[in-house]
DNA sequence: GCTTGAATCGGAGCATCCTCCGGTTCCGAT
DNA sequence: ATCGGAACCGGAGGATGCTCCGATTCAAGC
């Protein structure tokens, strides 16, 4: 009885209580690869819960016990990128990192963000299709929104920032950006020149009246 | 048989070779109306092809031969406010209409954009949620697209009107509206201001170096 | 009226998303 | 080694979007 207080000091990592059981991790591994492969083979049409779930050979219960939904599926195979775009920007190299003005920070953050979109476009765009706000309450969005704020209120204190965070991340939008791509035929460079059109305009300091409407 | 010429004289009006034959054009109002009542009793997440069509009592197939799939009903139902909307920016009185400059005209537009989701803004998202670029293809965006791009190009003919464009409607889009409202405790002034801040800027000479990245 | 071709109707049926809960498996503690 | 409870598995099943096609209804021409 006095021995079980070394043992219960079992310590537990650091982040979660549980970590993961043994058959749930090799579960999610299975799931991420049968769902990774369906999407290659495939496309993303053909990316459905049922399917990922016999590829994999367990049960669809067990998708939705790991992944939540369709949406949680498609974020965490993106999970990957996502993870090192937001190290890259929150302590990489300059411009992207620390260590440029806010100005040029912002532009690389733009610029990175349509390079993401050029391979992983359809998957951000099948996230979003679950309901129109389930983009805004997503981890990924609030951190972008939250750099993008503290960037702005940099650029410029007098304006409202988050506002303005929302606009440039609308402006990249899985959808609106397949429909430049696709239907209108844009390049990413015309893209990105037009988000660096977009964000000159709003982080120039005002030089006429400022209220000529 | 020489009344048979008076008859034949019967006029398809103008448009559609075959106007609507009678019973059609019934289930349509039904079916519009059994939406609309659903819609104000029970909320926007009641509102399944299924239940409108129970309501309206005719078989779930004749829902989809008149509307198509479940944005093809959400516009339909949104398709007066549409056209009236249209109206005002296409041949209305100023500054919405032709007459006021063209800066005054796109900023009467984004305005008149937001008061229109203040009350339809779940209905805009719902006729979204079939496909990420849904928005884009419809009739309604094209239009107000068109419009912006002209008044844009009158404004700045150096500028990539036709990115700008989309990035105004994208700042616009429903799911970023009901989010600013819902989740950001914004009201309707502050989007506005925000959409007159990202106008200026937009359209404002450059005064600066104008290439300072 | 009646005929007749064509447009429309309607609901069975399929695919998919997601939920629920009884049975099973894992793993720390004894 | 084993035990017990917590966590997990899995597939039946409900809800919904959408399709398909035989039965029905419309309306133009006689």
């Amino acid at each position: 009885m006095m021995s079980s207080d070394v043992k219960r000091v079992m310590l537990p990592i650091v982040g979660q209580p549980s970590p993961e059981r043994a058959d749930a991790a090799r579960n999610r591994r299975a799931l991420l690869a049968a769902a990774q492969t369906i999407l290659t083979e495939r496309g993303i049409d053909a990316l459905s819960m049922d399917r990922v779930a016999a590829r994999a050979g367990v049960g669809v219960g067990t998708v939705y016990r790991r992944f939540g939904d369709r949406a949680g599926l498609a974020l965490a195979l993106l999970d990957d990128t996502e993870l090192r775009f937001q190290a890259a920007f929150l302590s990489g190299p300059p411009p992207l990192g620390p260590g440029a003005p806010p100005v040029a920070r912002i532009r690389a953050f733009l610029h990175a963000y349509v390079d993401r979109l050029e391979t992983e476009a359809e998957l951000h765009a099948f996230a979003d299709t679950k309901s129109p706000t389930a983009r805004h309450r997503s981890g990924a969005y609030r951190t972008a929104r939250a750099h993008l704020v503290a960037l702005l209120s940099m650029a410029d204190p007098t304006a409202d920032v988050n506002y303005l965070a929302d606009a440039l991340l609308a402006a990249l939008g899985a959808g609106l950006f397949l429909h430049q791509r696709q239907e209108l035929g844009f390049d990413a460079a015309r893209v990105k020149a037009g988000l660096d059109h977009l964000l000159i305009a709003v982080t120039e300091p005002r030089c006429g009246s400022g209220l000529t409407l």
